[in-house]
DNA sequence: TGAATTTAGTTTCCAAGTCAATTAAATTCT
DNA sequence: AGAATTTAATTGACTTGGAAACTAAATTCA
């Protein structure tokens, strides 16, 4: 006896892709005026930190395969909002760095995109949007 | 006082994005074995209903953009999994309908989506799980 | 009716992503 | 030490996706 899965809003990947989608295209649309894609401002958010990162961290923490993130990064020296520099321990990898222009973007940048997250946690309530990071978690 | 928003984790379509990367990344893993990519899997998983759908409902509810959608039905066609058949009161229109090779495929095929589904529904237990579909439904 | 507008789907051109191969540096092993 | 292996990042060939333009059919309206 197996339950029928019935509609496909019903499985986890779909409705997961479903949010994931509309997520994005609101946040591409806030980004799009400041010229920037979301996986640049996420790379400028991680490294505005202030850590030091080599390619490979930032592409796990970023979630971008590696050959997507050295082109993404060629771009993004180009637009001069980060810079390379190979690490003094271990020649083979690359520390990345947000430059001054970077920053002084990302200060503009932060500000809609954490407008966005709160519209999302208003929308929800905050017990729920907590509950969601919470799950989502579990399966990252 | 705006209360600064920490790391990036936080940040609802972070998470978002995490979690869909990791599901899809297993996905895509159990799809491969079959040669057919998660829109493709979707497009059929919804024709298999026997629903007659346009280009554009499909677009809608596969989550997939027309363009996008126009190409990979090309190649569904030429792989013989659907075909395509000019709608009868508005010329305009495309039905889409899966082929009798796309339906056997489709029942190799979603005997392991509907495993990869109930792990990750045993992960996350059926409560949480069920949540999650709740407050994801909440977003799209 | 028939010109103007809207709608559905596709195509084109280009930007971006993937997989596999490559380069260069570090580490391991004899 | 130095040959063989592993690791980090990039590159190259190819595929896919997106925005905007285009085609064809339907609808509106003067």
């Amino acid at each position: 006896m197996s339950e029928p899965q019935n509609p496909i809003e019903d499985y986890v990947s779909y409705a997961l892709a479903a949010a994931h989608r509309a997520v994005n295209r609101s946040l591409a649309a806030r980004l799009k005026k400041h010229g920037v894609q979301i996986e640049a401002w996420r790379i400028m958010e991680i490294l505005d930190t202030g850590r030091r990162l080599t390619m490979g961290e930032l592409a796990e923490i970023a979630l971008i395969n590696p050959p997507a993130l050295s082109k993404l990064v060629d771009r993004m020296v180009s637009n001069g909002f980060v810079h390379r520099q190979s690490a003094q321990n271990d020649h083979r990898q690359v520390n990345l760095l947000i430059t001054a222009l970077g920053q002084k973007r990302m200060i503009q940048i932060r500000a809609d995109i954490q407008d966005q997250d709160k519209q999302i946690v208003e929308q929800l309530g905050d017990e729920q949007a907590q509950k969601l990071l919470d799950i989502l978690s579990g399966l990252s």
